[in-house]
DNA sequence: ATACGACTCGTACGGCGTACGATTAAATTG
DNA sequence: CAATTTAATCGTACGCCGTACGAGTCGTAT
């Protein structure tokens, strides 16, 4: 298992031009700078969704010429990068392994990352597409500490981590993908009805249907963390 | 949970005109049809990737022009549809549930799934954020009736049917990204290397340049199904 | 013959990412 | 102070995309 596509290196820093005119223009906006690019970003991918983010739009939102970013980043992928790792970012204590309870730090963990792509549901999509940025690996880095403190040997531990990161993945994916409006609801349980005489077992547990979806996330969970749990 | 979009109606099945001249062109192109369509974008996907999906390189490949297209499926959009759901499609044996060893037919029905899955890398990505379509509902029904013949329980059902979901989509969609050039690996592994002091775990278990891939799906596999099995 | 439905496709439009080079303002140098 | 260099912005334009629209071609039914 490997990482892909480097990383992004920022490039300017210096000062620029916004005409100091007496206040003519409703707002002089503020200059550009990676900050703010990406942090437009994250607002436009919020609103809008993967699809929605545009250059020309992002420069709009920015109150700047769409070929301005070009100068602070590369070119668009490169957003999706920097956007992807500062929603990321990790904001918790750093110092949960001291709490000798290994297990509840590692649900902790892992519901704190699902917590943080589920605010932004574009990211949980992008993140196994995109070379590992340093805020993910961050908290890979506490996960395996965690679990290696708990006494997972080394032999067992890339297993556990990657059946973790698995689960939170496809978890988180598909929570953000499915969460849709009531119409499209209705919609999806009128056809599941419709096919229930193929689907039999599917429409009796009403699997599509099922709203407790972090509950789910959850029990699965500890699920997981009871087969992982008894090999140390 | 809800699943979303509808579905693709097929519309057209009559005749067509070829202009059957004596063999003049390099090749005279069967009619279209959706079948052809979607075959061919079957290929053209695992040729060329998601985004080397063009409805005018499609048409080429068809022979045809890109508008012809359009009398076959409504939008770009239902091609992906359609070819996801037809590499999706279940070959196995139906009679699983005789066997027995339901704990074998679980392996088997996902590894089964993730290997036709792994055959077209840009298959899993795009599972989740589409509609269910009928092939993936028919390999649904089979995982639940399979469970629920072991005696699983209904309420323990759901949890337990969206723990191995997330399990085999998470790790399909790692892999089929995480597949690299070697020289991707080579960066990979130097620029861990080179920040090593920050992950110092992560880089102890070489954790990014494992390869056994297989291994660690069945492995993972097996650690969940220890979980869920007790419960019953 | 005529009409019609099934099917194909050329043209064109608006929108995309971004290459290129002109422009301007600030910093640096003499 | 003037001259030069550097950092940053942005207008224009190109090639490519999905697809709306409507005209064209054919086999068949009347």
């Amino acid at each position: 298992m490997a990482a892909k596509r480097s990383g992004a290196e920022s490039k300017g820093s210096g000062r620029r031009g916004a005409s100091p005119q007496s206040g003519q223009e409703p707002r002089s906006e503020p200059p550009l700078s990676l900050e703010r690019i990406v942090a437009t970003a994250v607002e436009l991918l919020d609103a809008e969704g993967v699809d929605g983010l545009k250059m020309r739009r992002l420069a709009d939102r920015l109150g700047a010429g769409a070929m301005s970013l070009y100068w602070h980043v590369g070119n668009k992928e490169e957003v999706f990068d920097l956007a992807l790792d500062s929603v990321l970012e990790y904001r918790g204590p750093p110092d949960i392994d001291e709490s000798g309870d290994w297990r509840g730090d590692v649900v902790h963990i892992l519901e704190d990352w699902r917590a943080s792509m589920l605010r932004h549901p574009w990211s949980a999509s992008l993140l196994p597409r995109r070379a590992l940025g340093p805020n993910i690996l961050i908290r890979l880095e506490l996960l395996s500490k965690t679990l290696s403190g708990a006494g997972v040997t080394d032999a067992d531990l890339n297993v556990a981590i990657w059946s973790l990161w698995n689960y939170v993945i496809g978890a988180t994916i598909t929570r953000a993908n499915f969460d849709l409006s009531d119409d499209d609801r209705a919609a999806a349980q009128q056809r599941l009805t419709g096919l229930s005489e193929h689907y039999p077992t599917i429409e009796r547990s009403r699997l599509l249907l099922d709203n407790d979806w972090d509950g789910a996330f959850r029990k699965g969970l500890d699920f997981l963390l009871d087969g992982l749990a008894p090999r140390q």
